[in-house]
DNA sequence: CTGAAAGCGCTTACAG
DNA sequence: CTGAAAGCGCTTACAG
């Protein structure tokens, strides 16, 4: 067994509550007891047990991290940067998988949650307006919307709570406008979007991101085709392939996420066109091998370690309750990375 | 306050043993008893406590997983494997990422272990033959190392239960051996390795691995050489351009991970190679993407479910302390993907 | 079949 | 400055 508490009390012949102030430096203890406790702890090699402090505190030092998919290098990325945050701060992670399922999703936030686990949550949601998701509400989680919104419908305490809930998520509208700016300036008029779910808040609000941007940019709101997928590469292949059927195919193709532009670019090369002399092709979320892609794939990248950082700290300050209206942080900003995946329109 | 066991208690005019006991399904309980238990359970979304049971218990049904990278698609893929094949066995994952450094894994693996905060931890270890390793070993701690050996020195009782802990790693030889064959019939004869640190256990192994599948292909061991780099992209450049600046540089590499291989595929475009018909490269770690690289990338892929499935399976019969002999699950076996970044050397 | 009681390893008022 | 004691929410022998 591990070494307690009480093994270094009896080694020094002092009373557990001594060891304790003087490992946590919150009590009043002699100096001299302070150093020969510290000592002895070292000497032991003593380890707090987490499950009975966190018994004894409520309080658990560890938050939990909801991502839909690990496996997409975006939130393995995320993953990272979060556990590298929250470490600094002295958190521990807990990863979760939802799998982009909304069951799953829920039981993650009521163990995590209702079962103490963790003091506070950090989610990428598969889905909103879940049970889970309403109980975690009304029980007044601790929980922080991460990379996408969620709506909340109803008007109890539980949605209230919520729809207060801080969200953090990158400004992809610089990005948007050069995005839509160079399709445009290249010469294309009907462009078609690789879109998330759009029975979800973020295809919602992701699709209309891009549809404001290409309007602005002087894009025919009619001109612009949505195929949604479900952010996994294989929805991305279909969508393209639907897209690149329609009797006025797309001359370009933004897709929402990174799995889903692999997919479209190998539903391009499927169709026999050649990228970009046929289609131009973007993608969200950038990556080191896209510039190594055939061709280079054009990118609005996110600032991953930013809306980690962001996330992280919003939800400390929830779990240590500070000041409810401190500054909000500056929301991290996407960037336009242009490659040879864009070019001009076929004649 | 969550739901707590005396809630159920005191609504029912039960006692908390008796739901304890109807919850768990260990006691012997009157079906009419246990019945209205867990309709109440439910009705107020009651969850045990974790910390609560943990601390009784003395177990937490949580896991460590210890990646040395989880922005490497190739672990983001594994944590998700782990986490998922955990999850149907009841247990969570806790995911804590080493970056590659020693002092980090030590300080994860001393946290998780001595402090109780998890059952058992999968380590893909960074390093080792650290105190932290030591430290794990002298407690006996339930430990299954992943991907990558270890080597132990001493012969304390510490030593021989590290020596003794499973070891979950995919088999090489038939994909090396393929990859080799292939190299040789195409011609290469001069050929370089972008491997793992040469001061590591797997930088040896794999180091070994590979040259042992090139000489028995019929490559000279003099024209075999090696560039250690340290599994990032950047290394992987150096250590590339360090090949290429050779006298006789080799007219094929092979990479040992997927992020020294896209710096490898960097490096021989800043030196102006076209591949593969200036140098031939392949890479360890199959990704979706590799398909579309330019050119597509050959790579020895590793079984990352089968991988994931023995480790956690490994460990969890070490934690129930299941019969230490239990017949060695079947090795996964890597399989070789051949694409275009692959050709006849140059003239 | 059910309840009373002890105890897991901590932390924290409360005395002294 | 230090110690004795209570209690966090569970589980599990032990009685009855």
């Amino acid at each position: 067994m591990a070494v307690r508490l009480s093994d270094i009390a009896a080694s020094l012949g002092v009373s557990e509550a001594t060891v304790s102030l003087a490992l946590s430096g919150n009590g009043r203890v002699a100096e001299s007891t302070r150093q020969r406790v510290v000592a002895a702890a070292n000497e032991l090699g003593y380890r707090p047990n987490t499950a009975a402090r966190a018994l004894r505190t409520d309080a658990t030092r560890t938050i939990g991290l909801i991502v839909s998919d690990v496996a997409n290098p975006f939130f393995g990325e995320l993953a990272r940067e979060v556990e590298r945050h929250a470490g600094e701060l002295g958190y521990a992670v807990m990863l979760c998988n939802s799998d982009e399922d909304a069951s799953r999703q829920d039981d993650y936030l009521l163990d995590l949650l209702a079962g103490s686990r963790v003091d506070g949550v950090l989610l990428v949601p598969a889905s909103s307006a879940t049970p889970g998701l309403r109980a975690a509400g009304a029980s007044k989680a601790k929980l922080v919307i991460v990379d996408r919104p969620i709506t909340v419908p109803g008007r109890g305490d539980a949605a209230k709570h919520l729809r207060a809930l801080p969200t953090v998520r990158s400004d992809t509208s610089t990005a948007l406008a050069e995005a839509a700016a160079l399709l445009v300036t290249l010469g294309h008029r009907r462009i078609g979007v690789v879109a998330p779910p759009q029975d979800t808040p973020l295809g919602r609000v992701r699709t209309r991101e891009i549809r404001d941007a290409l309007v602005e940019a002087g894009v025919s709101p009619r001109s612009i085709l949505v195929e949604a997928g479900d952010f996994r590469e294989n929805s991305g292949y279909r969508a393209t392939s639907a897209l690149l059927e329609q009797r006025h195919r797309p001359t370009a193709i933004i897709a929402a996420d990174g799995p889903m532009a692999i997919g479209a670019l190998k539903a391009a090369r499927d169709a026999g066109l050649r990228v970009p002399l046929d289609l131009s092709l973007m993608s969200f979320d950038d990556a080191p091998w896209l510039e190594l892609l055939d061709p280079p794939m054009t990118a609005i990248a996110q600032p991953i370690p930013q809306i980690a950082g962001a996330a992280v700290d919003a939800l400390i300050a929830l779990i240590k309750g500070s000041p409810q209206h401190d500054p909000p942080a500056q929301q991290p900003v996407c960037t336009f990375v242009r490659r040879a995946s864009c070019g001009m329109p076929p004649a």
